[in-house]
DNA sequence: GATGAATGAGCCTTCATTCAT
DNA sequence: GATGAATGAAGGCTCATTCAT
């Protein structure tokens, strides 16, 4: 019995990070209160309070175990595909996909987060390790295309990902503001285009 | 002090929107108070209130009035260069300068606005139209390049605009926050090597 | 303490009101402060505002609750007495008793009330139905007077209640700014004779 | 030239509580501030205080200025005529006639007056002087109706008196707070009807 | 003398957190 | 273990009053 427990503590958890995640995307961090995630959550305030000790903490969890997450996702989603060029064009669709199907609200997530990063130190620090870790990943993608010839010689690996990643994020924030200058599928063809006239050397 | 001269009122009004932005880029939106903003500006709470109606005014003076004119000033600042590769690639600069030296502040106010745009539509109004106001003019100098045969046929002055734009927000975001992979002088030296391989024709 | 009983929720509604009565009777409902009423009701200010969303609402509680029930009062209280006449001489009673005696703070109440229906529509509406209730009632007994002929044939029961109730009001608005020229005794005589002179055929 | 300027210092006093006196009954006086006084007068804040050093003196002003010289006015408005039951008659008429078109707004402002006599002390006292000496003035009508044998020998000139002005100022707060139920001319008739029922010996 | 910008104490209200039931 | 009522510090905003111009 033991193990059910623990098991419905955990689910519990995430319940709870759910309705968090729901209610800071729709309000902002700050806005929300405690109030609107045990409803949202269905749960009282002194439920939430078992399991995380602030509200800060609630976000705290979300960024290191929803945002920061992404590296492994991607690495697993990306898939074992042999040419790296293959690999990195899978990750530029993987980012549209997630934003726009697969996990939609962690743009959102992603900025409000951001936002409180600018205060507060352990967020901040869990989105760096998530960028470093988005970077690391397709850095190795890309110096893997580069020492196999694959790509062009001059290319830094660490600056194309930073590069890449940066848009990235700079088009999801967009993205979820609903600004409607921005259109993915357009914006991601153009981006491949772009970047094989970069890295593929001419045939 | 009464019967100041309009001068007066228009200083102490911007004296106030730079106190108001040095306190919301340090401690973001909902977590300064207005008597942060009183004491940075030198002046009392009640004095504020002659100049902004609420401290949501004070914020949106600021997405208005600051980071509204970016792209009248990037029109003016990216000069008359005629080729618009030129120009481009002064554009690419003069974020990164501007990021740096000119406007440092204005890129922590854009992630800060950002955040309060998710729950406040005047807000985010204001960036759609600065966003949507920079794209419209990097999209010019890209259409001008289609049409005069100097950059590709194939390219989407528009979707490229909202790409380069999308990038530059994001650096800006990430460069603000501290991430020690942003690097600004590599990021612009690739950026503008991927642009040349992709806009310019092969010689 | 939660999950406490509808009880002691409706009690403490009730305490709560009964410090806000003698807080806005003692200084006036503007003057009045939200701290002032829960030191009275021995609570802190959060726990106000978890029955009663902002103060004007507690004024308006009051209005309708306790100068509201007037009417009802009245009626249950003036009894069942088959004489018209004896039913008028024992409102007029009431009205001197429930002001000295059983309900003081009443006409306090009654009397900050009204200041504030100046521009408050609600409590103006509040304090209408009140008046409204209260000359219905005793228009009811005159016109039984006049119907079964105990009264003068030629008096309009709506007018001479309607004077009857807003001398009541004035005698107690005096009577509680603690005029001194306000008797009540005396008065409640002089108006019992002069009722019964206009209202008594000649024997 | 002194006097000429001390004519120009009463005329602006007088705009001034003018002014208050409309912002008083339009908004009740706590809620009115001083600019709104300022703006009604057409003149500076700073003005207004070379006239009365507080809001509260202006409130002070009125009460025994406008509100204060009731009797004098009511002395002098309800003429010599013989009769002490036509005078009785002429003053009923005159609070009619005061309330709906010569003074309209006296009556807002005994009522707003009245609700500030709750807490202070002064007004209480300016508004006991100004209801004494009307009940001194109608009760010398009626001593004066009882001592000629007009009227009634055994009426208490005094309580007459109070009970007729109570009568007279709970009409006018209902009045002024616009209950429908308030008919006056439909009231001062009956209430003349009744006095003479009273006060009138049968012929 | 007049003006009205500036002051700052004080108010209503919110909400993260606690803890009695 | 769960609940949600209670707490009270803190924030946005107002406004009577002052005083530099």
């Amino acid at each position: 019995m033991p193990r059910v427990s623990q098991m419905h503590l955990r689910r519990r958890r995430e319940a709870i990070l759910n309705a968090a995640m729901e209610v800071f995307v729709t309000k902002g961090y700050q806005v929300a209160t405690i109030n609107d995630i045990a409803q949202q959550a269905g749960l009282s305030v002194g439920a939430l309070y078992r399991y995380f000790p602030t509200k800060a903490d609630m976000l705290l969890a979300l960024v290191r175990e929803r945002l920061g997450r992404a590296p492994e996702l991607f690495a697993r989603m990306a898939g074992r595909a042999e040419d790296p060029w293959e690999r990195l064009v899978r990750c530029v669709e993987l980012f549209t996909s997630a934003l726009r199907v697969r996990h939609p609200g962690t743009g959102r997530l992603l900025l409000v987060t951001l936002a409180e990063a600018v205060q507060d130190g352990e967020v901040r620090q869990g989105l760096h390790d998530r960028f470093a870790g988005l970077v690391r990943y397709v850095e190795g993608i890309v110096a893997e295309g580069v020492a196999s010839g694959r790509f062009r010689a001059d290319v830094e690996p660490r600056t194309v990902a930073a590069l890449l990643l940066s848009l990235a994020d700079g088009v999801a924030i967009y993205w979820v503001t609903g600004t409607p200058e921005v259109e993915l599928n357009a914006m991601r063809q153009s981006l491949v285009a772009m970047l094989r006239a970069y890295l593929l050397p001419e045939p």
